[in-house]
DNA sequence: ATTGCTCCTTGAATCGTTTTAACGAAGGTT
DNA sequence: AACCTTCGTTAAAACGATTCAAGGAGCAAT
C-alpha cells in the first residue's frame, strides 16, 4: 500500500505538498498538482482514514442509533440518513437497540470509541444522561423523531400529539366511544406523545359525547408481540375501536382479532400509525397516521453534517413535519356490537 | 478530553505500561493494573481509535453493503450481521446500493477508504472485478447471499437453483402448466440462479407434461415497480401460475391482478420467494420461498470476524442454507381459465 | 541594487496510540 | 559470590496523515 510519502517522493515534491494536493488543491501551481495527481493515479495511492482523522479530527463517519430496523418506518428513515450522507461523502453506522435502553448506553459508547463526527439518534427513554455526556465528549448530537428536552441539538421530528389526536377525531368521527389502545413501553417517548394526543382530544368533545379508552402497554412494538397479547387476553370490555402504536401492532391485531371471529371493519375499526408500505396490502388494507419517515431521516443527516461543515455559523434547528389520516378500509363507522 | 498520557502521568507509570493495561493486562502487576483502572476512571478516560487502528491496523469496524434495504429480507439480514458484530464489540457500517452496480464500487471504495477491517456484501452482478481489487487491498471478504466465484473469501448463501426448481414444482403440482416469471435484473446471481433452477425442474418433467414459461425482468424487484409493471401490461399469455423474484414482487402483482379483477389462487396462482413476515399478513397471505436471512447474516458476520481474530489458522468456508416452501392461499390447483 | 509582494513549497511538529527491545530488581541455583 | 531466570516496567520508534510558520523564487516598484 502506497502511502503519501511514496507519492511525494515519486513526485519530486515534498510531504505538504501532496497533503495539500489532496485537500486544497488551490493552493498548488497547476503543474504540480497535476504531476501529483498523475503520480496518486499510478499508485493507485488512498489517504489512510485513520491517520487522518487522528491529526485532523473528522472521519467522516455518523452514527445512527434506532429502536428496531425491522420496522419499515425506521428503515425508511435510515435510507433516508444514508442517502444524505452518501451525497456528502459521509458513512454511516447503523446501530439496533431492540428499544433497550442499556444497548443504547453501549452504542453510544461505542460510537464515540470511533470517533464518530455526530450521532443521530431516536432514543428509547425521555431521559437524556448519556446524551447530554455524549455532546460533553464534543460529537455533534441530531434528534430523530423525537425533540430534545433541554438539549443542545438539532432535531427533525413529527407532531405525535397531533398524530395522537388525529386519531382518535377519526375514530370519534366514525362514531366510536369505547377505544382500546395498544402502545409500546409506556416512556418511550412517541407513546407518551401520542397518548397526551388522545387525551387533547378528548378533552376538546363535549362530556356527554366524550369516548373513553383503556391502554395497553407492550413491551416490543411488533406483529408478533401483538398479536400474542391480544389472542391470550380476555378483551377488557366492548371496545369498537383500537388504536395502535404502529402499522404493526395494528396487522398484530387484526390477525388476533380475525381469529376470535371478528371482523374488521364491521365489528371493530382499527387504526393503525407510521404507514408503512404494507400498511396498504394488508390482509385489511389499514387506516394509518402517515409519517415522512425518508425526509425525517434525510432533513436530519443534512441538519447534522451541516453542522460539522461550518460549525461556527450552525444554529441549532428544530423541524416539525406533521402527520396526515389516510383512510382505508381497516376503519368504518360504529355499530352497536356484541350484546 | 484525557489521553493515554495524562492516565500514566496520574498513574505514576509510563506510557506503554497503560496501553498494556487496556490490551494485555495479564502482563501486569495486579495492584498497578488496580491503580490504572482507577485512574481510567476517575479520568473518564476513552482511548482514541484513530491512533489505534492507525497503529495497529485494526477499528473494528466491517462494512456491510446491500442492494435493498427496504427489502424486510435484507433488514433481516442486516439484522443478524449487527447482532454477531455487537457480540464481539464490533460496529457496522450499512450500504445501500439500490441495486447499482456503480454506487457499489463507490461504496467499496469509501469502505477501503475508512480502512475497515472486512466487507460483507451481497454483490449486484456476477462480475467480481472490484471485489478481486478490494481483496487484493487486504480487506477481508465476505458473501451473504451469494456463492464466491474463484474469490478468496467465506461465503454463506442459500441454494437458489432448489428455491426456483421447488416453486416451479409446487406450481406443476398443482396443475399449471403456463407460468409467468417475474424476476429482477437479468445479471442479478440470485435471479440467474433461480432461473437455472427453473428449467432444471421443467427438465426433469415428462415432455408431454412440461410447463412452459415467459420471462419479465424488473429494472427493481420493489412492490411499487412490480405493481406498475403488470398493471401496463397486456397480459403475454393465459398464464395461471406466477412465480416472483420476491415477495415484495408478489404483492405487487397481486395487487394489480386483483385491479384487473383476476382473483388470486382461483383464477392465477402467485408465489414469492424469501418468506419475509409481511407475506403471512398480505391481502392474500404469500406461498414463498423461505431463507433463513438472518442466520445468513449473522453467520456470514461471525465468519468474517474469526477470520480477523485468528488470521493464521482460518480457512475459508462456504455454508450453504436449502430454501423451504412454506404454502399459504396465494397458490391453488389449476383451473382452466380465460376461454 | 534594494525592498516589498505574491505565490508556492518545504520541513518539522503533532495527533494518540501500539509495539518491541532493553532494562532493573528479585529470587533461585550453583 | 557470581550467574541465570523471571517478571514487570520503560523508553523510544513507529503508524500516516495534517498543519503551519518559515523559506525561496520571481517580479514590480523604488
Amino acid at each position: 500500500m502506497a502511502n503519501i510519502r511514496d507519492v511525494a517522493q515519486l513526485a519530486g515534491v515534498s510531504l505538504g505538498t501532496v497533503s495539500n494536493a489532496i485537500n486544497r488543491p488551490e493552493l498548488l501551481a497547476s503543474t504540480t498538482l497535476q504531476r501529483i495527481q498523475k503520480v496518486i493515479e499510478e499508485l493507485e495511492f488512498v489517504p489512510n482514514a485513520s491517520a487522518r482523522n487522528l491529526r485532523s479530527r473528522r472521519n467522516r463517519v455518523i452514527g445512527l442509533v434506532l429502536p428496531d430496523v425491522s420496522n419499515p418506518f425506521y428503515t425508511d428513515l435510515a435510507k433516508g440518513v444514508n442517502d444524505a450522507a452518501y451525497a456528502s461523502e459521509y458513512v454511516v453506522i447503523l446501530c439496533n437497540t431492540d428499544g433497550s435502553a442499556q444497548k443504547e448506553v453501549q452504542y453510544l459508547d461505542v460510537l464515540a470509541r470511533q470517533n464518530v463526527e455526530g450521532i443521530l439518534i431516536t432514543p428509547v427513554s425521555e431521559s437524556n444522561l448519556t446524551l447530554a455526556n455524549v455532546a460533553e465528549r464534543g460529537i455533534r448530537l441530531a434528534l430523530v423523531d423525537r425533540f430534545p428536552l433541554g438539549l443542545q441539538a438539532c432535531s427533525v421530528a413529527v407532531n405525535d400529539v397531533y398524530g395522537g389526536s388525529l386519531a382518535l377525531t377519526h375514530l370519534h368521527d366514525l362514531g366510536h366511544r369505547k377505544i382500546l389502545v395498544i402502545m409500546g413501553k409506556e416512556d418511550f417517548p412517541q407513546v407518551v406523545d401520542r397518548i397526551t394526543g388522545i387525551k387533547q382530544a378528548i378533552e376538546n368533545i363535549a362530556d356527554a359525547d366524550a369516548p373513553e379508552f383503556i391502554k395497553i402497554h407492550l413491551d416490543s412494538m411488533s406483529v408478533k408481540n401483538a398479536y400474542e397479547v391480544i389472542r391470550e387476553m380476555n378483551l377488557p370490555f366492548d371496545f369498537t375501536g383500537v388504536i395502535c402504536g404502529n402499522d404493526l401492532i395494528a396487522i398484530g391485531v387484526i390477525r388476533a382479532l380475525g381469529e376470535k371471529n371478528i371482523s374488521i371493519p364491521e365489528d371493530v375499526s382499527v387504526i393503525g400509525y407510521d404507514d408503512i408500505d404494507f400498511a396498504s396490502s394488508a390482509t385489511v388494507p389499514i387506516t394509518s397516521i402517515s409519517q415522512p419517515s425518508y425526509e425525517l431521516g434525510f432533513t436530519a443527516a443534512e441538519l447534522l453534517i451541516s453542522e460539522g461543515e461550518s460549525p461556527e455559523k450552525h444554529v441549532h434547528q428544530r423541524i416539525e413535519f406533521q402527520p396526515k389520516l389516510v383512510i382505508r378500509s381497516s376503519t368504518a363507522e360504529a355499530k352497536s356490537r356484541r350484546s
